[in-house]
DNA sequence: CGGTCCATTGAGCTTAGTCAAAGAGCGTGG
DNA sequence: CCACGCTCTTTGACTAAGCTCAATGGACCG
């Protein structure tokens, strides 16, 4: 992505995450990549279901390092709904966009990996200018998950179960492979078919029913622990879904 | 809400929408006060359904002086989906929260008057120090849009059509109470049930005879154009809402 | 081998949508 | 002043997407 890294150290240049999903949004001087590389000597590991975070809980910023989790809010009945999902790179909490009160928890779905971003948020607040590259990731960070968050409310409100899963799938499609985590059309699903009945709005039934009839459409195939994309023409086109264009500013 | 607002020119006590939101979310010096003041020197009006905003019409930031407007997206098909509603003091687009692409447009329902927002983004973005007060209140106007996005998350995810109607009803009687639009319990609304409708991811039909049955259960009242709390207490417990708790940081 | 978690299937039901038509309110122009 | 056209609300009858309950099957693990 960047020349400049090839004049890190070796021990730097086995990129992380973060390294990879901020390199893919704006140019990083060495300086910008070497802060990433070294979130990974403060991590932290959780077991899947474990709470990563709530309001009461406040702390540094983190980042998400490896797993995956979400951010939910539960009704006092016990329904519950997943708002937004957090991939490898994403930010956990904290970075930017202001800590955000309410009912919301994030909670791991697989096993996760955290790092401490304190540097990362005190480079980007305290001297932009000296940091334009981790700036202006930072910035389209907050974008993305606004963007991210508005395509959940249409998803909810106006599509059919068959449409919500395409687009939640295409989706997820297009955030992997902005860390690489997509091979050949096929990427990792460690999402249970309940998570994803609460991330859609959805009774698990209805989200086991949805996945057979797309599956015998063939448009994609949900497998052990992978999805693999058959036809991404008509899943774009029956989803609505809009790919993010690239570079904006 | 501040002593020094006495020491203001008569001419600039008349406040607006602008100033009571933002007061109400920050102890503002006179200079600051001034400046929100001032945004109703450069003004521009609508008209009800004409467009405000959209990703390719990039502008300065813009604050609702007067009127409703929202956020909305349109499906290939025609469907469409309110993300979030704006009322008077609210930011339109672009303050803080960086311009946000993709293929929402943010449409008047009402006629409303916008304000040029350049001289307070300028203010809060190249000197934050110099005003400590419009900068935590331009902050905490963001975690209000990230909280209420959040709702409606849930209502579209997760809740019945009864819950979803009290719910976003109680949600505008807190935000229109902030600008002191609501009296006796009695607010105005100028949305009609096709807005209802695409805001809450429902059927006009449906709207109209939930509207109905909470009218029956007597805990509010939706007439010409105001709706009217009759029981707060069982609005709340049954739609799940969590008023924003007062000031946090 | 039993337990646990997850996926799958069937049957019946409910919420909400669709279609179609009729009122109600309001501004405008004859 | 009334009639019209427009927009918004209301009603009825029917339909359908998606939910609930309940049971079974499959994989993994101690």
């Amino acid at each position: 992505m960047n020349g400049q890294s090839a004049l890190l150290p070796r021990k730097y240049t086995q990129s992380n995450a973060a390294v990879q999903r901020m390199s893919a949004l704006a140019e990083l001087s060495t300086d910008e990549m070497l802060i990433l590389h070294n979130l990974s000597r403060q991590t932290r590991s959780y077991l899947p279901r474990e709470e990563l975070w709530n309001e009461s809980k406040p702390s540094s910023p983190r980042i998400i390092l490896s797993g995956w989790a979400c951010r939910q809010r539960t009704l006092g009945d016990g329904r519950r709904q997943i708002v937004s999902f957090m991939l490898p790179g994403d930010p956990c909490h904290g970075l930017e966009r202001p800590t955000i009160p309410g009912t919301c928890t994030v909670v791991a779905l697989t096993a996760v990996v955290l790092a401490d971003a304190k540097t990362l948020e005190t480079a980007v607040n305290v001297n932009p200018s000296l940091y334009p590259g981790l700036t202006r990731a930072v910035r389209l960070l907050s974008i993305y998950e606004s963007l991210s968050l508005q395509d959940q409310v249409v998803r909810l409100g106006r599509q059919t179960a068959y449409e919500r899963m395409v687009h939640l799938l295409l989706e997820l499609h297009e955030r992997l492979d902005t860390v690489d985590m997509v091979i050949n059309n096929v990427f990792p699903m460690p999402l249970t078919q309940e998570v994803l009945a609460d991330a859609l709005g959805l009774s698990i039934v209805h989200v086991n029913r949805t996945l057979q009839q797309i599956r015998r459409d063939g448009i994609l195939e949900v497998r052990g622990g992978s999805v693999t994309i058959l036809d991404m023409e008509v899943m774009l086109a029956l989803s609505d879904f809009t790919p993010v264009s690239g570079n904006f500013e």
